[in-house]
RNA sequence: GGGCAGUUAGCUCAGUUGGUUAGAGCGCCUGCUUUACACGCAGGAUGUCGGGGGUUCGAAUCCCUCACUGCCCACCA
């Protein structure tokens, strides 16, 4: 193509992202369309994400990486849609992660957060968030998200935790809200209740011991909880038992005799081991709740620090876990061990954030009651009755549709989770966090109906007083109650008394994640944010907080905002490396920085490697190479915007869709009109990955290596060029922002990319001749290769052509030029077999003339194999063909697709033999 | 114990409601300065779609069954 007179334009050859990314990301947050108040066209449906609040103390890792790359798509995609998005960051506090952290720093420098103090502690811990906020602030612009910064949230800043605090007051007001003397899983290390989510189950393999214990045989895996067992239960219908139930006995046990009593009870199965165990109902559920049931005592004796209580008599004050051994062998020395498990594989509970073996220990804590009724507060979420629990409407909204879960699978676990969902505890004995907006009067009156231990509210971290101690002394006093409110009153209401104190104790950090989707929005205010982008849109986040987070929200939201808090539910796989395994700190050397590779292959790189390949709820696994293949494609489309540059000179945006003037012309925009509808359908449906790999399969495979090669020879095609170097930029856009908006300003428009609308798939025939020539060069290509013809030399070709002789001699220029033929000529007079190489396709016979370079037997060999694929390929249609069977029942189409083909490959047979016959 | 995924080319994975001779990327082999790109171009090789059974004219796709891998939930003394 002639380029005398055009402007030259300077584009480097080889695409630098780490130049040129930073500025497009200036240039972005400065024209600030990122907020939806911005936006150029003020109309257009509202469309929202509330982004998962990475941990304020965090870096960017591969997960988030994913969570930002698929949202980022989402978001641009909508506003090129005319949509109005707003895409809400934030950090979340992430209360016990982040505590943990500080006291970690804290212990390097020799010191603790009670030498410090609460106040001293909580500043240094809002230092250390302030500085790390900034990191991960800079590190999601670095990947590209359009997220919109001026509404930024944390969720610990003061609307937030005013949020917090009303949702705390009205779910106590409706009774949703109580405080418990419960079992809860205490972190002996991070010196806190956790959650039941919040305990992980690791397999560890351990001793199981089988105590003689007066007239039965009980087993443990932990004998130091067993000290003060003094209940046998034993199923009521066992009639090795019978005669004990109801009876009491002194056993002779770990510090000397007990005074034991035998119930019976049908949750003991009588075929499990000896069919007898004696329960511990200060450290296990389902022992408390049996001691419940049967009014036993609930006596403490592993404390808050894992130590045991005075009530362990001689081991007050040890280890519990260490004593173990020591206890066996007092029992042994007792003769009470009847029989040890050496290889006994049992689940050890441990603490989701630092890995610690959880204690079981009965405390009094705050819950959310999930299974009692309340009012349904808005007819908006359709529920069928005026009552019910948070858990029953937060499945409603699912089972009803209301909210849409990708991909569906993880409705049952959803469902499954929901349906057997227990009381949520939701205090926690760390400082940092939503302090509990309750106060307490310490004023004390004299009364006796106080059911439960008054323990620890003030000190939980002090040293453990014994539980039946304290309740004796509860059983004579009372105190004011509790004063819920959501900023600290002034006085007491019922005696007037000015010091209150708050309760020490802080939230789970769940509950203010809960109200993210509209505490983010200005809740419990009635903002104009709130009224317009809530419900929000979409939720997407990884699988693994489906239950922590997801389902946490979908409760929160129904009950306090009586709205579903998104529409639909996109979970993502998790990230792993080459082989499959989590990346973790402790793997280092198979773990990928998002950050490391965005510097080194772009953003653009790294986006398209954690999405293309990946499908919903599915895991990814991502490794260097690949991110680096994906430069390569993002170099490619640099290229071929720089050949369109140079080739157009100055390039125009082209509103309409230029006129075709050739067949490739007709056949590229046909092609772009295909891909417009499948991207436009598939994005709407998140398909993300589908739709990665059909841009990139039209832009290399269609664009490049075709289109523009045709270019090359046909000329004149600046607008074409033009045309569809815009409509692949916008296409490419949601999932390459960087390089898309760069390569955009040469247009020239008014408008950055991020806000340029999405383009239209216009109508037009399917362009079947295109083929028939794409296979003509590919068949000509082949010959040359496989005979072996030198390449530099061009070559003449004749094209025997049947039916399709018009087409090629219409095209003889584009043919010859691609498959690089000095002569091509359309002629029904043939060479020789014996001195041409040729081939069969799509009806057209094409021969190589070139007698002196052919290697004879090569070409016999060769014809040899295409003719045995043809015959047998024509062998398995005729079979196919007699089948009455098939030709009866399948579709006409199929069955007349089917005779075509094999009356084609009929005729290469013959012709095959023909020029076998021929070369010998 | 209950549930959910996965098993397709050497590797990582697609494969929409059953319908051309099962695809892509990477890797591999051969050849190439072809003035957009060697982060490239052209050509090539490689698969009993985990095993078995069934439904169907037709199965990677639907059903049953077995095996292995992974995850989630529960956890019995």
């Amino acid at each position: 193509m002639p380029r005398t007179g055009k402007k030259s334009v300077q584009i480097p050859p080889v695409y630098q992202p780490a130049s040129v990314e930073p500025g497009i990301t200036a240039a972005w947050e400065k024209s600030s369309f990122a907020n939806p108040d911005r936006l150029p066209a003020k109309r257009g449906k509202p469309f929202s994400i509330a982004l998962p609040p990475p941990n304020a103390t965090g870096v960017l890792h591969a997960g988030h990486a994913v969570m930002l790359a698929i949202q980022d798509i989402v978001a641009r995609f909508q506003r090129m849609r005319g949509r109005r998005v707003l895409w809400l960051p934030g950090t979340d506090h992430a209360a016990i992660a982040t505590q943990a952290v500080v006291e970690k720093l804290l212990a390097k420098e020799g010191t603790t957060r009670q030498q410090l103090g609460r106040e001293a502690f909580l500043a240094k811990v809002r230092q250390f968030v302030a500085d790390s906020q900034g990191t991960i602030r800079k590190q999601m612009r670095t990947m590209g998200a359009s997220c919109d910064w001026s509404r930024e949230r944390y969720t610990l800043d003061d609307g937030l935790s005013a949020a917090v605090n009303e949702a705390f007051v009205r779910m106590h007001r409706d009774g949703l809200i109580y405080r418990g003397y419960r079992i809860v899983n205490w972190c002996p290390r991070c010196h806190s209740t956790l959650s039941d989510d919040e305990v992980e189950y690791k397999e560890q393999r351990t001793k199981f011991y089988y105590f003689t214990y007066g007239p039965v045989v009980i087993g443990t895996a932990r004998p130091e909880t067993k000290f003060l067992d003094k209940t046998i239960v034993v199923h009521p219908e066992d009639e090795r038992y019978r005669h004990l139930v109801g009876k009491t006995m002194d056993v002779e046990w770990i510090e000397g005799k007990v005074s034991a009593n035998v119930i019976a009870d049908p949750v003991v199965d009588k075929d499990f081991g000896s069919g007898a165990m004696t329960i511990t109902p200060a450290h296990s559920f389902e022992d408390f709740e049996l001691a419940q049931k049967h009014k036993l005592p609930v006596v403490q004796i592993i404390n808050e620090d894992g130590n045991f209580t005075q009530a362990a008599g001689s081991f007050a004050g040890k280890n519990a876990r260490a004593s173990r051994d020591a206890i066996v062998a007092k029992l042994q020395a007792k003769g009470l061990v009847s029989r040890v498990d050496e290889h006994y594989v049992h689940n050890l509970s441990v603490c989701y954030r630092c890995g610690t073996p959880v204690e079981p220990l009965p405390s009094k804590q705050w819950f959310v009651n999930v299974s009692v009724k309340c009012k349904v507060l808005s007819s908006k979420l359709k529920y069928p009755q005026k009552e019910a629990s948070l858990k029953e409407l937060a499945a409603w909204v699912v089972q009803s549709g209301q909210i849409e879960i990708i991909p569906d699978r993880f409705q049952k676990t959803y469902f499954h989770w929901m349906d057997n969902l227990r009381d949520w505890c939701i205090s926690r004995q760390i400082w940092f966090g939503h302090r509990i907006p309750v106060y307490y009067c310490k004023r004390e009156f004299p009364i006796s109906n106080s059911q439960f231990s008054n323990k620890s509210q003030i000190s939980p971290s002090g040293g453990s007083p014994e539980g039946r101690q304290n309740s004796k002394i509860d059983s004579k006093l009372n105190t004011c109650p509790p004063i819920v409110s959501v900023a600290k009153p002034k006085k007491c209401p019922r005696c007037g008394n000015t010091k209150l104190e708050q309760d020490p104790d802080t939230l789970d950090t769940w509950f203010s994640s809960g109200l993210w989707t509209f505490s983010t929005l200005g809740w419990p205010a009635k903002t104009k944010d709130l009224k317009t982008y809530h419900p929000t849109s979409l939720m997407e986040t990884g699988y693994d907080i489906l239950f922590f987070w997801v389902a946490r929200m979908i409760i929160m939201s129904t009950y306090l905002v009586g709205e579903v808090p998104f529409r639909q539910v996109y979970l993502h796989g998790m990230v792993r490396d080459k082989n499959g395994q989590k990346m973790s700190k402790s793997r280092p050397e198979t773990a990928i920085d998002p950050l490391d590779m965005i510097e080194k292959y772009g953003a653009d790189a790294m986006r398209l490697s954690l999405v293309i390949g990946t499908t919903p709820g599915n895991d990814t696994r991502l490794w260097e190479e690949k991110i680096a293949s994906y430069r390569n494609f993002v170099n490619k489309l640099w290229n071929i915007a720089r050949f369109i540059s140079l080739t157009v000179g100055e390039l125009k945006p082209v509103t309409a869709p230029p006129k075709p003037k050739t067949l490739a012309d007709r056949w590229i925009l046909a092609e772009l009109n295909a891909l417009t509808k499948r991207a436009t359908d598939g994005l709407q449906r998140y398909e993300f990955s589908a739709v990665g790999e059909a841009v990139y399969e039209f832009t290399w495979s269609k664009l490049a290596d075709w289109y523009l090669e045709i270019a090359k020879v046909e000329g004149g095609k600046e607008k074409m060029l033009s045309y569809l170097l815009q409509q692949v930029l916008k296409l490419w856009h949601p999932f390459t922002p960087f390089v898309t908006e760069h390569l955009w300003e040469r247009f020239g428009a008014r408008q950055p990319l991020m806000v340029s609308p999405w383009p239209k798939a216009g109508r037009t025939k399917a362009v079947n001749d295109f083929a028939h020539l794409q296979s003509v060069v590919t068949a000509i290509r082949n010959l040359r290769s496989t005979a072996k013809v030198e390449p530099a030399k061009r070559v003449a070709v004749q094209v025997a052509a049947g039916k399709h002789s018009k087409l090629l001699k219409t095209q003889t220029a584009v043919i010859a030029a691609l498959a690089r033929c000095s002569e091509l000529t359309v002629a029904a007079k043939l060479p020789k077999p014996s001195q041409a190489a040729s081939a069969m396709v799509s009806g057209v016979t094409i021969y190589l003339p070139l007698a002196g370079m052919l290697d004879a037997g090569k070409e016999q060999e060769r014809l040899r194999r295409e003719l045995d694929e043809a015959e047998r390929y024509a062998k398995m249609l005729e079979q196919k063909l007699a089948n009455d069977a098939f030709t009866a029942r399948a579709p006409q189409q199929v069955v007349a697709a089917e005779r075509e083909k094999l009356a084609v490959q009929q005729s290469k047979v013959e012709k095959l033999k023909e020029q076998l016959a021929a070369l010998r």
